[in-house]
DNA sequence: CTCCTTTTTCGACCATCGGTCGATTTTATA
DNA sequence: TATAAAATCGACCGATGGTCGAAAAAGGAG
């Protein structure tokens, strides 16, 4: 049989797709037990509830993203992309984006705030390394980097998470940017591209 | 016997109090209708669902704590106070920041994206309204007032309705706060007065 | 192989929760 | 007073997360 570790792994993997189709809420553990072809007290011996379950597959997904985004601050990229790549790391996949997920992002809300809060503790760090590399070579000019790079990594959760962002939105969030990290007026609209690989409700037309 | 309305707006303002207290997830239908005294089949025939429920008595929050925001807004107060009357007007009260609340906020997550949604959108008029009389009178100076201070309004939610946040943080809060608003360097200090009133763990001396 | 311990699996069972429904009582009305 | 309408009741339901004691597998030790 499995030797345990291994059919954690598995049960792990079966959950994070369920909770990232259907939403953590709307997954019940008779569902994924089902799936999983396993009777409920094995997945009890596995874990503690379905929250701590929960829990451990934000951990999973939140980790593997970050040491792509390590990788991408280690590497010989100048400033800019690294900032661009260690987004792009944190960026939830199209998987992710799905529009069940989506439309359900209200009933999911638990499951949503974890994997911010998380992601958070996960990003500001190596966004702010790679902002002090800026800082060092003048393309940023400002202290306090680590807050700084809080403010815009709550605002830029918030604000482009769900689609009822506009152009003006995008435009004032970037001057935000700029004059948070000290950066020169529209040395930053680089921002846009990663913003309208979503959805992005008009702003004028519609 | 009470004539509906009055039984509905008793139910409200008792599932207001059980819901701040405990929490919307961690207060059961059965507590609520237990606490007034009713069989169920009489709570259904005021709400649809639980959830209605809760829509119901946001909208009774909020709608007040707008009223008050409104009657400063028209008040003959200088810009300065307006802001901080407004801000005042949707601060969460005491009773919302009972220890209970706070402790349990992760697994409120519902309730408390909800009350966050509506807010900003009862506050973001009112005080984009009271920055363009300050835009006016040379204290601010910026355009696109309303995504403006639905940015400042984002980051002072998400910020300051936990418990980590340090004095750093505040203090570049205030600093994007005026680049964001075009006021002038400092000028904005008398926020710290609105934040401090929270328990704030310092930042140096935990 | 045998005996014993540990790990893993099983599924019946439970309490709670949000919600339904037909019956019944109360209130308003003509 | 008869009748319709509004309001109340509580037994009942299906689904859900979680428990528990027993049984099967797996792993040595002799």
């Amino acid at each position: 049989m499995k030797k345990g570790e291994k059919r954690k792994q598995e049960l792990l993997k079966i959950a994070y797709k369920m909770f990232l189709t259907k939403g953590y809420e709307n997954t019940s553990v008779d569902e994924i037990i089902e799936e999983a072809g396993i009777a409920k007290g094995t997945y009890y011996y596995y874990f503690e509830s379905k929250e701590q379950m929960l829990e451990e597959v934000i951990e999973m997904m939140i980790g593997q993203e970050a040491e792509v985004a390590r990788q991408v601050l280690n590497s010989g990229m100048d400033v800019v992309q690294k900032i661009l790549g260690i987004m792009a790391a944190f960026r939830p996949t199209q998987e992710e984006t799905t529009i069940e997920n989506a439309l359900h992002q209200q009933e999911n809300a638990l499951m949503h705030n974890k994997v911010k809060k998380r992601l958070m503790a996960a990003a500001i760090p190596l966004l702010a390394e790679a902002a002090e590399e800026g800082n060092r070579q003048g393309i940023f000019c400002c202290d306090h980097v680590p807050e700084r790079v809080k403010l815009l990594l709550i605002v830029g959760n918030e604000l482009f998470d769900e689609e009822n962002f506009t152009e003006s939105d995008v435009a004032v969030f970037i001057d935000m940017a700029e004059k948070l990290l000290g950066a020169k007026a529209g040395s930053m609209d680089y921002i846009k591209g990663l913003i309208g690989q979503t959805r992005c409700k008009n702003g004028e037309k519609e």
